[in-house]
DNA sequence: CGCGTTTGACCCGCGC
DNA sequence: GCGCGGGTCAAACGCG
């Protein structure tokens, strides 16, 4: 069962692109007031919530918008709104540190506990989680992808239930749990784990035209 | 009709 | 063993 689109007629456009940089991602010049970047972080990087943003240079934007979420690449969307904070990594590994604790709490418990509930159940060996916390009316931030909602439940001291997310491209199984904070109703929390094996419709839908311009380009 | 959501049941690990 | 908490399933339902 491999994935085999998008390879016999056209050429795979993204394998033959630059890494994407950042400036790529961010809003349209169109918004006026500077917004601040979006700060994620990977297991590579810190662990605790920073006060000051991290260096951009150390943050692998290639392999989260490749294999993590695009949720940073889509700050223009209304509802993030103007703010746009990172939580935390999301690892067992990685100490709760300052993150908000409620979240932090999740996570840990999450990380233990991963494969409890229903039948088919994979060894999930060790998959890329990471989360983060945008202020928003919106529970559901539009990150590029399409996802099927397969549960919600109501989570321990929180006021507000836990909704739980799949892609839903068929050979892809990334999983997402979005969480609204009790202690600030503004917070969003959303927790990503697994890899996408696919390209971000979205993102390929934005980004073609433009890409065959360069390829059209590089000819010369 | 296809696709996504809702929701109660079920499963599983853990602590006692 | 039992109850709890959390994650998933799947039938029913809703919507375009």
């Amino acid at each position: 069962m491999e994935d085999h689109h998008q390879q016999h007629n056209s050429p795979p456009l993204t394998s033959q692109l630059p890494p994407l940089s950042l400036p790529f991602l961010l809003p349209p010049p169109s918004q006026n007031p500077p917004l601040p970047p979006p700060y994620l972080f990977t297991s590579s990087s810190s662990s605790s919530l920073m006060t000051n943003p991290p260096d951009l240079l150390d943050t692998d934007w290639v392999s989260l918008l490749s294999g993590g979420t695009q949720a940073a690449g889509w700050l223009s969307h209304d509802q993030i709104n103007n703010s746009f904070k990172p939580m935390a990594m999301v690892d067992k590994n990685i100490s709760a540190g300052n993150i908000i604790s409620e979240a932090a709490d999740q996570e840990e418990k999450v990380g233990i506990k991963r494969k409890a509930g229903g039948r088919m159940r994979k060894a999930a060996a060790s998959r890329p989680r990471f989360a983060f916390q945008t202020r928003s009316t919106d529970d559901i931030l539009d990150d590029g992808y399409r996802w099927r909602k397969y549960g919600q439940k109501a989570v321990k001291n929180s006021s507000y239930p836990r909704s739980y997310y799949r892609c839903t491209h068929h050979t892809c199984n990334v999983k997402k749990q979005v969480q609204r904070l009790s202690k600030d109703t503004s917070i969003v929390v959303t927790t990503y784990e697994g890899t996408h094996n696919h390209p971000c419709e979205k993102l390929m839908e934005t980004l073609a035209p433009l890409l065959k311009q360069m390829q059209f380009l590089s000819r010369f």
